[in-house]
DNA sequence: ACCTGAACACCGTTCAAGT
DNA sequence: ACCTGAACACCGTTCAAGT
């Protein structure tokens, strides 16, 4: 009775922009941008391939708001956050995981302008930081670095995580990853070959944090 | 007479891995991933598209080749870099260039597990870092850091910078971007809004670096 | 060993035709 | 207004056939 929606959908069943996105969301998850196909789309929705191009515009639109919801639904299930610091933490944690579990979507996220999911996580990270009291002029520098790290090292580590095949558990890809480091040339790589056993115990999320807590240091040292 | 080739090439045009590279990047400057096609990059080379198959895997192998050319040139191209935290920054605006020059590697750069390239990058990041007298037991986490850091806000950067079209300058890019950020909801954006202005004035190498900066900060505070 | 180019198995997108 | 599905213009990759 109280609410009369706009659009009335006909059918229980019938197309929409947004059980495409879901659709897509899931077929994402299963195969990957790649495996993304509006021909198995079509299929999964019993319908033409043709008739998803009058709810989107074509593939990019759709990946780009497959994106959107992802990212729209993870940080709207953060919750209260707490101290700055701490939320920031939150908040970075936040986009990581979404990013270990959709791993397309740091695809999407790199790919600017800045779509809405982008801004979000500027948005959210930025309100931290005026709540840490950085000076108004250092600000913008400091959410953009945050959001830079945030991302970058998300994507970065999903994609250590995939191309392996048959896909297999962490411990041992980070010690094929140890061994292959430790096999590089002792001339051009010393650094990389020094530091390879510490891939053989690494957290890749605590290891994400600690680099968020370094940001924040330089961010706490220029006020 | 000194130095007898190994595979010495019959004719001065014959195809070769090289070349294929070669012609690879020249074409995905202009054209971008998405433009590279074994068709058009056959007819460039004067020869069947089935023939790039003999010396290349594929499209994948042949766009890591061209990133990993890349790369190596301009990071062999650095030269002498001083102290440690000067050779940062030129380390990090080096990689800058090297994605704003050409778009197409950030995605690469992004794809994991790591290649040739990003290796290079966090080797020579994780050098400075020594010679910084960075901890040992912090150094992994400082280096994957500044990596995460460098290549993450490289992309981002490039990918703010394509995508319109036709292709803008700098500063119109920026002043529409300013407009779209203060046009967004008050309510669920008011830090995004509140720093637009200062996206005007940006000047996007100097707020990398700035960016660097912040790290090197927090990687400071840590010893 | 190296190259050719037709052929295969796909794509995203469009569009006349339907309801 | 919304859907259908054949058709178009591409792709990457393979492979028999050539040199």
């Amino acid at each position: 009775m109280a609410k009369a929606k706009q659009k009335a959908p006909r059918r229980e069943d019938s197309l929409s922009r947004e059980r495409i996105v879901d659709a897509a969301i899931d077929l994402l998850d299963e195969v990957g941008a790649e495996g993304l196909t509006f021909r198995e789309l079509a299929s999964r929705l019993s319908t033409g391939a043709g008739a998803i191009y009058w709810h989107v515009d074509g593939k990019d639109t759709l990946l780009a708001a497959a994106t959107d919801a992802i990212v729209t639904r993870a940080i709207s299930e953060l919750g209260a956050l707490g101290a700055a610091r701490v939320a920031i933490r939150k908040i970075g944690v936040c986009v990581f995981d979404v990013i270990d579990a959709h791993p397309w979507v740091s695809a999407e996220l790199a790919r600017g302008p800045w779509g809405s999911a982008a801004l979000q996580i500027f948005e959210q990270l930025g309100r931290q930081l005026e709540k840490l009291g950085v000076r108004e002029k250092v600000r913008f520098t400091a959410a953009s670095t945050l959001v830079g790290y945030v991302i970058g090292v998300s994507s970065q580590n999903a994609a250590n995580a995939r191309l392996f095949d048959p896909p297999v558990d962490r411990t041992t890809v980070l010690a094929l990853e140890a061994k292959r480091w430790k096999n590089l040339d002792a001339d051009a790589y010393p650094f990389t070959r020094s530091v390879a056993s510490a891939l053989e115990t690494h957290d890749d999320r605590a290891e994400f944090v600690a680099g968020i807590d370094l940001v924040l240091g330089g961010i706490a040292a220029s006020i």
